[in-house]
DNA sequence: AACCAATGGTTCAAATAATGAACCAATAAT
DNA sequence: ATTATTGGTTCATTATTTGAACCATTGGTT
């Protein structure tokens, strides 16, 4: 590992949970060197990508990763583009949806919108990370991802998040087949007991799958009527995200054909 | 410079002019070695942070940067703050708005609000880098650092934008001591011809100056009463602005004795 | 008040990783 | 057909990173 992808990899252990991490802390999750630590955020500091809280002498992410963002944005303005699809398929469903997106050995949850529908409904956070196998997103992406990624993701450790949470590699690859034929996940209590999720893959211009797009209702919800119409209004949410950021579906995508 | 800086620096070269930059180009931009600036975008790229363009190969912002961006806003969220205090100034003066914050030594424009009153307005980019000594919101904030901060940004070269901008660092003193005095600042055609901003301070939790909020109209809608209106609704706007994010503005600015 | 266990921060010889000139293959321009 | 430029690679030399041990402070215990 290179010394600027080990200051990188520090920026990694930054979570909602965990906004603000301590020296003595960072080095106890990272495992390197206290002084290594230091100098890292020093350096990281000194570019404006964390900053010292202020009483306290821990660190937080800082500006400069805002500046990035907006360019990135401007370059590739998925999240723009997504805000408009996830409204409109909140309204149609009735429900909390959210993208999320590949990046590196991770899911990210990055955009969410909420229906004014019901009084009760699924709570999302941005910047969360979603698990590729217990999660309907991750599913759908890893569906349709490159074979070595998948061997990585399954060969790894496969928490449980709830009772329901499948774990068995095997089972999971069978799961992987069935996705893969209809073009959509489903997750009932995988990741958050009482959450029924649905989820697409999103491609990129590469006809690359970059992240999913999905609608997470509560079981109680999902009647026969919803249990139709969800599917078929995130299909056409999944084919206008991927048509709007340039990108295009592989050729061996169902719900292209059945368009 | 160490690595990790060094590395990061390379980040800095894009812009919304030059959202992709091939090897080439960044080795010549950085003055690096080939090799050197090679090896250290391959470590960016295997962390997330930049990425290469399909058919070119040239490197673009890459996706990790969102996830970081969520992050710092979840625990600072200055920038969901900003657009509602933005939105409110837009509809009140009928002129383009926008913060910048202070990253480093540079200043980027980070969130912005239109009006819709007028046909013609002032169009802004957010991650734009403004100059210190040619806008307002520069001078705003230069008024209020820390004069170590001012001496090096005055030390260091100051270009023209427009033929009214000073660029004579005494003539730009002269100028701060006013702001200070009044606790807003004015340009008219500094940045761009046929502009009139004006600007405030904003403060941070530490009573430090982190950024700036200003107005921008064209020059031949400065009447005598939008030059009374906007300084009034802008004051009370900075101050809304830097309440809102746990800021609190030193002793001596002027605009909280006034309220 | 004395003690202990944390914390953030610092030092310096030893170990390791970064550097840069030169080189290659593949396009693009002349 | 030739030349320049591109992204990418190599490897001996060099300079930076590393880590164990060390401080100074702080907060909690007894």
């Amino acid at each position: 590992m290179g010394t600027v992808t080990k200051a990188l990899s520090l920026l990694g252990y930054f979570s909602h949970g965990r906004p603000e991490i301590g020296l003595s802390d960072l080095t106890r999750l990272s495992g390197m060197n206290k002084a290594t630590v230091y100098r890292l955020m020093s350096e990281l500091q000194e570019s404006g990508f964390v900053e010292q809280a202020d009483g306290d002498r821990s660190y937080r992410l800082g500006p400069q990763v805002l500046r990035l963002a907006a360019l990135r944005e401007a370059a590739v303005p998925i999240l723009s583009v997504s805000r408009r699809v996830l409204k409109d398929l909140s309204t149609q469903t009735g429900e909390t949806t959210h993208l999320s997106l590949v990046q590196g050995s991770q899911l990210n949850s990055l955009s969410h919108a909420y229906s004014p529908r019901h009084a009760t409904r699924v709570m999302m956070e941005d910047a969360e990370v979603l698990t590729y196998h217990g999660t309907a997103s991750g599913l759908a992406v890893l569906a349709f991802a490159e074979p070595d990624f998948v061997d990585a993701i399954l060969s790894g450790p496969l928490h449980s998040h709830t009772a329901a949470t499948v774990t068995d590699p095997e089972a999971i690859r069978a799961h992987l087949r069935e996705v893969r034929k209809v073009g959509m996940a489903q997750s009932v209590g995988g990741f958050e007991a009482e959450v029924h999720s649905h989820a697409v893959p999103v491609f990129g211009p590469d006809a690359k799958v970059i992240g999913a797009l999905a609608v997470a209702a509560p079981v109680s919800r999902m009647t026969a009527d919803q249990a139709a119409l969800i599917p078929e209004a995130l299909r056409g949410a999944g084919r206008t995200l991927t048509h709007r950021i340039g990108g295009a579906a592989p050729a061996d995508y169902p719900n292209e054909a059945a368009a």
